[in-house]
DNA sequence: TTGTAAGCGTTATCAA
DNA sequence: TTGATAACGCTTACAA
């Protein structure tokens, strides 16, 4: 392991200045081609490497942008991953991944970490449980654009760029669906309530059963599916007591398999003990028996519309800050049973 | 959005030397604990922001390492890169997620970048379907440590670092308990033969089958699940013939979501009909009905071990070329038969 | 067309 | 304890 060829290293052996082969090596003009050639062939033979933190010295441009994701067992994030990838790769940008894991002091020090290591723009998922924008605020005076996805932090709208989805709609369109079929009992689940998308959707929930006169039965609300086992207990025991909702309603893809779980265990069988509504569409709700109807957000669509819009920033795009508002779609399956009469 | 504050700015701002203030912030010993917190309110004040790359350009520290992964819609690399995070974060190691989409040419470019951005080292998946070496010999002889997962670039085993799975015994092990469960007639489904596990896992299944004297039917090997509806048709047909396989086996998790599409779709019962044994163990096996018997990688471990070889290397580790191999377990559920007499 | 020299922000070495 | 200076590898005016 001989040491790296530098920029030096080529000159003194084709017997150049540094300049000249770095404009070779860059198809700059102003350069001859036979020296070109001679430089690159070189340049080959030595096995030269560019040294990238080098030029990001004096051009600042790394090619990078950092991602926050708060946690890694959801897949929304790995399908939001991928359009993020799929818009990133042709343009030459990579990204750096940074979980958080619902935890704001984590959080705080990637963001810190990508400050640091010179990313270009940053599309962020925040956890911050008490609207705190110090650290975002910090970046976007800095001059590294931020893009929030999925989440936003409530009152940020006119400060930064975001792209989300209507949450509200989202679980509105599941309860509406469930009135319809008539359904009047129902119960929802939510992972924490410390999470903007899960707090707009309970409130979905609430909006749209007081618009259509459904009754609320606080006690069939369940928000605390992630700490440890209290949320599936309380499931259990609500199936279990004498009275119990005819639809379960789902907040995201977690809580989803758990509801099935729970369910299972209690042995009721969907839709005609149960009736269920999904959130998130993945792959296996087809697969279920019956399959799941669901909340479908656009994954791949938010990857990719809030990387395009970070690019644009990053290109220096200065028009007014974008809130782009995504809808979910309801795909109905079989996991809900009509409670009409015939 | 002023100019950004460097060490230099600072040293103004408190009359200092660059080289003193440096010292202060980095904690280094030989500064007097009233200048130390003089240049660190200062620091504070004015905003500054270490700029990571004109570091690297002495320390040649970055702090980074390069993950190449093949896909992004198989929850195997997605609990490997937990794993990989769980390792990294606490080290103060960040990484850059490359999906190759098991396209080697698209490898190769972000091989290349990774070694011009300077990572300290590599995690790989390597996706070359004709054992190219190159890249990575270039790589190493850099002086950037690779650590292969999951795949390994056959005959490689003595050059670079690997942290595979016993590909033909997690198969042999699924052969095996079919075999205990009295079945005799087993079809297995792969997702493309190019990829190394997938071949260690078809000779796993020949071998096992050999041993234990159970015919092989190649008409029932599906080997292109996934070539567009090729594969999901081949074994719709195989299982509609009038002699039918009484189980099938799954080489991953994608494909144990295709065999069980096409067996709802052919609108047999599992596993009075037709028995599977799924790999890859993902919380929705537990959910579907009946529940499936699953081959289990140890993902995690996967992404821990790798990652903590890699650092060992980074840090100077000269010790052997380490070939971990860990066992896959086989988690039964209800999704096989016994075709035994009572 | 090619070379010289300065500078990007930081740190290490040596001198004060 | 602090300061001056050089160096990391590369780019870019400007000069030749």
């Amino acid at each position: 392991m001989t040491k790296r060829a530098t920029i030096r290293t080529i000159a003194k052996e084709v017997g150049l200045a540094p300049s000249t082969v770095s404009r070779a090596l860059n198809n700059k003009p102003g350069v001859s081609a036979t020296t070109r050639e001679l430089v690159k062939e070189a340049s080959e033979r030595l096995g030269y490497v560019p040294f990238s933190q080098a030029r990001a010295l004096k051009s600042s441009k790394t090619f990078t942008i950092g991602v926050i994701i708060p946690e890694m067992k959801n897949p929304f994030f790995l399908g939001f991953l991928d359009g993020v990838e799929k818009v990133l790769f042709p343009r030459g940008y990579k990204f750096i991944v940074c979980n958080s894991s619902q935890d704001p002091k984590k959080e705080k020090v990637y963001l810190q970490w990508l400050m640091e290591h010179g990313v270009e723009g940053i599309l962020a998922c925040p956890t911050s449980p008490h609207e705190d924008l110090s650290m975002y605020r910090k970046i976007k005076k800095y001059g590294i654009p931020v893009v929030f996805y999925d989440r936003i932090i409530p009152d940020s709208a006119s400060e930064f760029d975001s792209v989300t989805i209507d949450n509200k709609s989202a679980v509105a369109d599941a309860v509406f669906y469930l009135h319809k079929m008539g359904h009047r009992d129902l119960g929802i689940c939510l992972p924490r309530l410390d999470i903007y998308t899960i707090q707009e959707r309970l409130k979905g929930f609430y909006e749209s059963c007081k618009l259509l006169g459904i009754p609320i039965r606080k006690e069939w609300v369940v928000d605390n599916m992630y700490i440890g086992n209290k949320g599936e207990e309380k499931l259990r025991s609500i199936l279990k007591a004498s009275s119990r909702p005819s639809a379960i309603i789902a907040t995201n893809q977690i809580v989803t398999r758990q509801i099935l779980k729970v369910i299972h265990e209690c042995g009721f069988s969907i839709p005609d003990e149960i009736s269920v509504v999904g959130f998130d569409d993945v792959p296996e709700n087809e697969l279920f028996s019956p399959p799941i109807t669901a909340v479908k957000q656009p994954v791949l669509q938010i990857g990719k519309i809030s990387t395009t819009l970070l690019l644009g920033r990053i290109d220096g795009e200065k028009s007014d800050i974008e809130n782009v508002q995504l809808k979910a779609e309801l795909v109905v399956r079989k996991s809900v049973n009509s409670m009409l009469p015939p």
